[in-house]
RNA sequence: GGUUCCGUAGCUCAGCUGGAUAGAGCAGCUGACUUCUAAUCAGCAGGUCGCAGGUUCGAAUCCUGCCGGGAUCACCA
């Protein structure tokens, strides 16, 4: 902000002019006042006291008197012990209401030139949506939202895991006993439909390993090789990988099926694509339903293969290094982390190698200068990995990688496993936090009146906002823990209140006559109550910068809280509509147009949708 | 074990690029709807900021060590 700047300056000349100490314009600390004390913006005097050796409170009088003196929008300044707090003129602050009242843009920041890919999502083919891709949707498209505003163009994308060997359990379990049902015979959701194949594959799996287990072969397994002190149940629990690669008749089906798939085989590759469409079909369901959209789909099926090119490039030019059993890998000890295969000694790529060659294609596809990728805090490492080779192949937008990394969701019973059936289904989720918009709204009847499509728009925008604020507010990477059984908050710090802020509003500037409206010009003095709010707005701006840089969504729902706050708090205290004068009337009218604006701004920013009454 | 993230009120979380007396919400208690929508507002109560050192005029914030919890350390993805 402009005053910023010229309260530095002012402080950096007043030094030079009053000490004769030169000091770099950055080095004023300069700070909202904090409510208990008068002033709108504070100098901290600490720093100065060495190099001048006087005393806080002298120092600070010093440069105050000459800060007012020099600038017309100061008038006022006091100290209190070594804090220095400035006062701004009433012609300032409407000045700065007019201002941004008057840029519909407010907030946004001029186009950068710079584009930035974001990778969300990234689901499997072979189960449905839960929870904690829900954050995970939430987080990325938040931080595209938030990208574009400060000023980049943002490509949002996802790579969708659509092959390899889970993807063939949903398949064969659907080949052996699906009996040729679809998603629309049996009226189920198509990812769903697939997810159930999935889970019954495994379910199979378990019985015929049970089974094996007191087999002739089975009895004979565990004599020849288990440990001494190991109980059957320990044994065959920890064996389980190898009997599904040796012994099990369903993984060597569904092995032989992985192979038929990398061979191309016409049946094995149809029945892929007709599964896959299904999912695809449940997926965009719940997309839309959560309001995201991507802007380029990225598949493993076609990625999986990618960065063998690198690796002889690599080879070439030292960055890796090939072993006798042919296998290839980088040495990246002195970056502190370990030796990283990067090729198997077969020749085959492994998941990094794909992902440095997936990197390279959407740098080609798009020529991006940043990349962005929104992954559990699991990969932490992995990410760590693939940035330093990335900067070591020399990619020339390895050094603007970044890894939104977030916390898993748990539940209050523990971890959630897709196996153990503990997942909270994104759909159900959705569906049920409408749910619970209906019944707070049910006790209050203000939308009784409407037509019963508007009703259930509402209660949408209600119900999803009250899900996405309550799982974007908290840090990215703080672990959250989520209770199914409680039902998801709608008072407090939440999505509805920021809501209700903002219809409070509407419902205020629905009622007056635009014509009736004059200046403001005339009114004398902001009270605390408008001064309040006015001071946050100012703020948006510099929230949306850091909010970028920090790829960190939890603060715009952070501020938006405090606004609406701050809103309700003067709602409450100030008459509106019946103000004392007209101007003073203008003034409130004007400032809570620009409330709307900035709440609806953050909220979009978030995915979150106003509603105009609730 | 190495690396890394987290630890703030009964619970869920802000604050962390060092600044004034550590803030919210929920839950509990008290009060405010003939008023622009009470999904709101005001108040009470609730804290060894995991522990111990250090740096500093000043530490929840930075550094070191420890304790507790998670993640990760595959020729898996």
């Amino acid at each position: 902000m402009q005053i910023l700047n010229e309260i530095q300056n002012g402080i950096k000349d007043a030094l030079l002019s009053e000490y004769n100490h030169t000091i770099p314009v950055e080095s004023v600390l300069i700070s909202q006042t904090r409510k208990e004390f008068t002033g709108d913006y504070t100098i901290v005097v600490f720093p100065f006291v060495k190099a001048l050796k006087s005393n806080p409170v002298e120092i600070g009088n010093t440069l105050g008197k000459y800060v007012v003196e020099n600038n017309n929008s100061i008038t006022d300044f006091n100290v209190v012990k070594g804090f220095l707090n400035f006062s701004l003129s009433p012609e300032y602050w409407k000045g700065q209401l007019a201002e941004i009242s008057s840029n519909m843009d407010f907030g946004s920041h001029p186009k950068n030139g710079k584009k930035v890919m974001v990778e969300f999502s990234s689901p499997n083919t072979n189960k449905p949506l839960h929870l904690g891709h829900i954050r995970n949707i939430l987080l990325g498209w938040s931080c595209s939202q938030i990208l574009e505003k400060a000023g980049y163009e943002v490509i949002k994308t996802q790579i969708i895991n659509d092959r390899g060997i889970a993807i063939c359990k949903s398949m064969l379990a659907w080949q052996l006993y699906g009996n040729g049902d679809t998603p629309k015979s049996t009226n189920i959701k198509g990812d769903l439909f697939v997810g159930k194949y999935y889970v019954l594959f495994d379910q199979k799996l378990k019985e015929e390993y049970s089974e094996w287990q007191s087999s002739e072969k089975g009895k004979e397994v565990y004599a020849s090789s288990h440990k001494e002190n190991q109980s059957e149940e320990n044994f065959f629990k920890a064996y389980k990988n190898t009997y599904f690669n040796q012994y099990s008749i369903l993984g060597n089906k569904a092995k032989d099926m992985l192979l038929s798939w990398e061979a191309k085989d016409d049946t094995i590759r149809n029945l892929w694509m007709m599964m896959n469409s299904w999912v695809y079909d449940g997926f965009e369901e719940t997309y839309k339903k959560l309001g995201v959209s991507f802007d380029k789909l990225y598949y493993e099926s076609d990625t999986y293969l990618l960065g063998k090119k690198i690796v002889e490039q690599g080879l070439n030019s030292g960055t890796f290094y090939s072993e006798d059993d042919g296998s290839v890998w980088i040495d990246l000890e002195d970056a502190g982390m370990d030796k990283k295969l990067i090729l198997r000694s077969d020749g085959t790529s492994v998941y990094i190698t794909q992902d440095i060659g997936t990197a390279q294609v959407r740098n080609n596809d798009f020529g991006v200068d940043r990349m962005v990728y929104v992954v559990g805090d699991e990969q932490d490492y992995h990410f760590k990995v693939l940035f330093q080779i990335m900067k070591r192949l020399g990619e020339p937008y390895a050094d603007d990688m970044h890894h939104l990394s977030y916390g898993m969701i748990d539940l209050p019973t523990g971890k959630m496993k897709s196996r153990e059936g503990t997942v909270v289904d994104a759909d159900d989720l959705v569906k049920e936090v409408i749910e619970e918009a209906r019944n707070s709204s049910a006790e209050r009847g203000e939308i009784g009146e409407m037509d019963k499509v508007e009703q259930e728009d509402i209660l949408r925008k209600i119900g999803l906002a009250a899900l996405k604020f309550m799982i974007i507010k908290i840090q990215p990477k703080k672990r959250m823990i989520f209770d199914p059984k409680e039902s998801v908050d709608m008072q407090g710090q939440t999505g509805p209140y920021v809501q209700y802020a903002y219809v409070r509003i509407k419902a205020v500037l629905r009622k007056y006559n635009q014509n009736e409206v004059g200046s403001y010009e005339a009114y004398t003095k902001p009270n605390e109550f408008e001064m309040a709010l006015l001071k946050e707005i100012v703020e948006y701006p510099s929230l949306i910068k850091d909010a970028a840089e920090n790829l960190d969504p939890s603060s715009i729902a952070n501020y938006s809280y405090n606004l609406a706050k701050t809103y309700h708090r003067f709602f409450h205290e100030v008459r509106i509509l019946n103000a004392e004068s007209e101007p003073a009337k203008a003034f409130r009218l004007e400032l809570s147009k620009v409330v709307a604006r900035v709440m609806q701004g953050c909220m979009e920013l978030l995915g979150i949708e106003m509603p105009e009454k609730m």
